[in-house]
DNA sequence: ATGATTGTTTACCGATTGGTAAAGTACTGA
DNA sequence: TCAGTACTTTACCAATCGGTAAACAATCAT
């Protein structure tokens, strides 16, 4: 059957994310993407496809994976407040900590590539919705929103907003008290 | 005193921040510049320096003109509540009525510029404190901000974070009726 | 061992990137 | 009229962009 690929897919594609996740589609060359794999260009295209694909696949493991842990973050026991709360403060405590700039792919895939890539935004859009129902599930917790869908909607919707604007107050590198201040306003207007 | 110039140097920067704005730094090429203005590059490298110094210059026009209209607004008549409203419900409509999806430029350029470059990161914080500032002003249009110093400040940080969200979502292309939910809910926390 | 098959490496492609030197053009003051 | 000056245009630069063809290396079934 031929040679044996000498890398894991996976893996590298974890490190395709990471490059795109702090550059950009533009920011990223394909020699920043040979660089951090440690693999030259022709493996890359032969096992990803062009640019774009490789983007759209950093995309979809964004969200098999910081995605899905926002969600059994989540869905850890407490209130609804609780458990927002709760990765509210591990956003802020993720940027400070590890100097880290990244901000949430999703956020930053729409600011640079939703406009004008109609499949990146229809992705990207897709996952927002997945977000949101992670959201709205865990205001589900709370009496207030589990008997009144409606209101959990909506106040899903809000804490999303609340959400990318504090990935992006982190990206222009506020301080972290002024994280702190958004995050303890957010969250006490959730009701208990 | 030599030959005249042929082109109005300030709504030349005007065409020049619309390009940036709409397509980042790195999704901006000179090409670009030179087709949005109609010069060639040598008169562009002379008037403005290179393309950081265009990038900046352009954020520069950006917070001289939609910052300020945005201070305007917010100065209106109204409670705080109306004021904030006013400005929020004027982005939702600029946004679906032109399919306008550039956002806000501010909010652009600390996803896709301010992690690399000192420079920008510090005038975004600048024109940031400044959106602030006029978002607490139109707070102390209302008796429970006007009294509370830091209660009008806390809400301001978080009137702009759910205002940088709602520029992410309108670039992401989320549907009319999610936005207006999440202005509404936004603004129903302004006590009165 | 050997051919077939697959992965990796080297080397290259045309196009485009940001940036500039030099030639040409239009205006000024003398 | 003419030298000096300032702007524009043309043409070009090295470097890098995304992408690929062809040579090379390693494994398989036979």
């Amino acid at each position: 059957m031929g040679r044996p690929m000498e890398f894991d897919p996976q893996e590298t594609l974890q490190e395709i994310m990471n490059v795109f996740w702090m550059n950009g589609y533009e920011g990223t060359s394909l020699q920043d993407i040979e660089a951090a794999t440690n693999l030259k260009k022709p493996s890359l295209y032969r096992t990803f496809g062009d640019k774009r694909a490789m983007y759209l696949a950093a995309l979809a493991a964004y969200e098999e994976t910081e995605v899905q842990s926002a969600e059994t973050l989540l869905n850890k026991t407490g209130s609804a407040r609780i458990r927002i709360q709760r990765l509210l403060y591990t956003v802020i405590d993720g940027a400070s900590a590890s100097q880290n700039r990244r901000g949430c792919f999703l956020c930053n895939a729409s600011v640079d590539q939703a406009p004008h890539d109609p499949s990146t935004r229809k992705f990207v859009r897709a996952a927002m919705d997945r977000l949101t129902k992670a959201f709205a599930n865990a205001l589900a917790a709370s009496p207030p929103y589990a008997a009144n869908t409606r209101k959990r909607e909506k106040m899903a919707a809000k804490v999303l907003a609340g959400y990318f604007g504090l990935r992006v107050l982190i990206k222009a590198g506020v301080a972290e008290e002024t994280l702190k201040n958004v995050v303890s306003q957010l969250v006490s207007e959730i009701e208990t």
